[in-house]
DNA sequence: ATTACTAGTTGCCGAGTAA
DNA sequence: TTTACTCGGCAACTAGTAA
């Protein structure tokens, strides 16, 4: 199968499983994959001639299923990129001291959207206010892993007043004993060398934590 | 990026991981490609451009690194792929009523090489003991459900005594608060019904927990 | 609305070959 | 050997537009 063909194939049905129910138009898909609707409309064609996906024509675009043929061309190239990507399954281990923020987090974390968010995607509603991690020596560097693991993003929203942006967030354990996660804001106001964590509990109390401590951070790994 | 270069991309990558130590040569990823050893050649040359790889001559051909750039790019695409392939998976969520083992649990995980690998692929030694949960209503039928995550395997070992089987283990929390794991070894004592758990600390004691107790296992997911 | 044909253009590929 | 340049040819793209 063509390259082109293949990327069309993936970005189609992508897109026809995340509108369930809902049709897709070759100019829906077009923009996605930043071509024109005349390429995408050729690309079904070929790609339904393959025998690679089937179609239904619907009053306001069309339905896109794949074949199991489809499915098999798909499954090629997803095992070799496996192979690549799957190496990454160990955990990222990242050490560093706690140090006081400026209660930014706290508020953060309490606005309701993203506290009843955290709780449908973490499973625990985090206490208010994130432990402030500066990370020490290495783990500098090591923290750019972190774009490599596989992120449980929480929606951003927009309030009257002001808008939140997505929050990327990591399953971990801090010191190998306590629940916690990860979280990333897309809006940094600390550097690439600080980690932010939230946790079902007040960590500063449930573990002993002070200002200077050092603690180990472990980021579970999404693969294996 | 371009199509054609995300499947050189690929296969360049692949290819220099299979033959490790090894110099890859333009003529070997033509091949593979089935295109030529001239589009090859000018790929490569656009993807060092795009900050994609990182090349190095060698006498006999040469070697190819992927970048962190350049893992990004496959991790988009994998991603996708993968939410394509396999279904997408949100936390099992489990919940039982404890139970008191016949202390088999302890000796088990007390075993030095299972300690150590516990230790080495979850980042905890485990507590000398699991807790076992007999699980109630329909959170007997949801089990079944733990076969489609990946788990964490601790290989199994033989001592002069007797032999030790493989474990799986999935990470997850107890009652949303504390980190832990589910084991299933592979000679199962037990029936469908019962989960075993252990954790950094006896839980038994650490949450106050007593037989007949309820509580909620929630098994992470391993993608998004 | 849509999809997809026709026409014209861009740009990608591979042969030949230099380095 | 190897990589990578030039360049002719053709495949794939987009614009315009029909259905």
């Amino acid at each position: 199968m063509k390259p082109q063909l293949l990327l069309t194939l993936i970005y189609s049905i992508h897109l026809s499983k995340e509108r369930i129910g809902k049709a897709v138009t070759t100019k829906l898909i077009a923009e996605n994959l930043g071509v024109s609707q005349q390429t995408v409309s050729r690309h079904l064609v070929e790609l339904e001639h393959l025998g690679l996906i089937t179609r239904m024509k619907m009053p306001k675009g069309e339905r896109i299923h794949i074949t199991p043929q489809g499915l098999t061309e798909l499954k090629t190239i997803y095992s070799t990129l496996r192979h690549l990507i799957e190496p990454l399954k160990s955990d990222l281990i990242l050490r560093g001291n706690v140090f006081s923020g400026f209660r930014e987090g706290a508020y953060y974390v309490s606005q309701p959207r993203y506290r009843n968010a955290f709780q449908e995607k973490l499973g625990f509603v985090p206490y208010p206010g994130t432990l402030n991690l500066r990370l020490t020596g290495s783990y500098i560097s090591e923290r750019k892993i972190l774009d490599q693991f596989t992120p449980i993003i929480v929606k951003g929203f927009t309030t009257p007043d002001r808008s939140f942006g997505d929050v990327k967030c990591y399953r971990a354990s801090i010191n190998d004993s306590e629940l916690c996660s990860v979280i990333t804001a897309l809006r940094t106001h600390y550097g690439d060398e600080t980690l932010e964590v939230i946790a079902p509990y007040n960590l500063r109390k449930k573990i002993k934590l002070m200002d200077g401590d050092t603690v180990t951070i472990r980021v579970f790994s999404t693969h294996q």
